[in-house]
DNA sequence: GAGCCGCCGCTTGCATGCAATTCGGGCTTG
DNA sequence: CAAGCCCGAATTGCATGCAAGCGGCGGCTC
């Protein structure tokens, strides 16, 4: 792996788990010295930030951490509608029986994960949610939806969605992705679009709820790999 | 302006142009020869290239010019249709009379480019075209989108959509821009999603028309071929 | 004669030094 | 006393040198 990958990397991860507050200064030298880099990747990688929306660059005062407003939060959600949305549509179009396999695998796994006795391993489940929604944009075969896509989604967003779930939210949340495993089985564009979008909106509407229980907001581990 | 966006612009124009066709390579201290810059700027350029994907990065092995195959032309219009038409739900939902009436002036306009007497004047059609739907994604006022369908339009290409209309199909494109200010000033956000979707998709349609007039084929879209 | 290994050139990737630009503070002047 | 200007510090933006990685070609071996 490149040094700018790894900046990329971390510099993502700290900002999305919050060790990066929103508005800190990015000072090229200082990351350079921090990451045991020299400026060039960094300041790469700060580019790169800046065109996925997670840092602000200010002329010749800096880069911050971008700010996000609880309406940004929510513009983000509509974007992965539409083309999360267009994904599900595509993925219908061409699913083979053995990918809808594969994909209700991972829902069996999703639903042990959430069963009565056991206690919520968001950890767990966030992971299996991603791999679902990334094995959907495989089959849907489009590099450049796939590569936006993943510049809207930021994981630790997503779990802290599921942290407002209800119990009913969560299982909503399930038969959502059961649901979309029919449409792409009987290779149904438009419902799987429509599912699709409902299962994002319905994630979108828990952006104003109280979180569920005053657990920690996790310091989130983890971002995803960049692949693109 | 700064010499990497100038660098970001001068190539960008030539790969759309088709000066820079399909598969060429480019490599970073030649340019920055052409362009009488250094290779930093450059670089720089050609990152974000990437990122919009119009150039592809092979590791250490240079970078080139994409490749469009019209496959991929098409998943650009589907692309464009989801987005557009976020930004056309949300322009609906936020437009002022004032900004109804800024939209109803560019469509008086393109509609007098393309009066019967007049020779096509497709500069000035494309040109009118791109700011009523620039003006549209600004009233929709979601930066993040707006940057977005940036760098899924290339106008270039939406020009040769252009030579392609027959005159049924450009009034048709007209009369969905009206469509469109009906429908922001009443503020159906779905009405004006749908009549978005439906013009850029009636778009598409024509990539697989043959060009209306003989005109030159814009030696755009071809295969690779420089070194093998 | 064919296949594999290692060397070499080409190109990017990274490091570092210098110039350009912006903002803020203090001084001068009306 | 206020306002404008100028200068300085901080930080990015750009240039260039150096090294690493990748592919191709030739030679060596079997």
């Amino acid at each position: 792996m490149t040094a700018t990958q790894r900046a990329h990397a971390l510099l993502r991860a700290g900002i999305l788990d919050g060790t990066r507050p929103a508005g800190s200064r990015l000072r090229e030298d200082t990351l350079a010295d921090e990451l045991g880099l020299s400026r060039t990747p960094v300041r790469e990688a700060l580019q790169r930030l800046g065109t996925e929306g997670l840092v602000d660059h200010l002329a010749h005062r800096g880069a911050r951490v971008a700010s996000w407003s609880s309406t940004e939060e929510e513009e983000t959600f509509a974007l992965r509608a539409v083309l999360e949305g267009l994904g599900a549509r595509r993925a219908a179009e061409r699913a083979t029986a053995a990918d809808v396999a594969a994909l209700r695998e991972l829902c069996t796994r999703m639903e042990a994960t959430t069963s009565p006795g056991a206690p919520r391993d968001l950890d767990a489940l966030t992971g299996l949610n991603h791999r679902f929604h990334h094995e959907l944009l495989r089959i849907a075969d489009s590099p450049r939806l796939e590569a936006m896509v993943d510049t809207v989604i930021h994981v630790p967003v997503v779990m802290r969605t599921f942290l407002r779930y209800s119990d009913a939210a969560l299982a909503r949340s399930q038969h959502h992705h059961r649901e979309l495993c029919d449409a792409l089985e009987v290779g149904d564009g438009g419902w799987a679009e429509s599912v699709m979008r409902s299962h994002v909106l319905a994630a979108r509407a828990q952006l104003t709820t109280a979180p569920r229980t005053s657990a920690t907001p996790a310091p989130a581990d983890r971002a995803q790999e960049d692949t693109a």
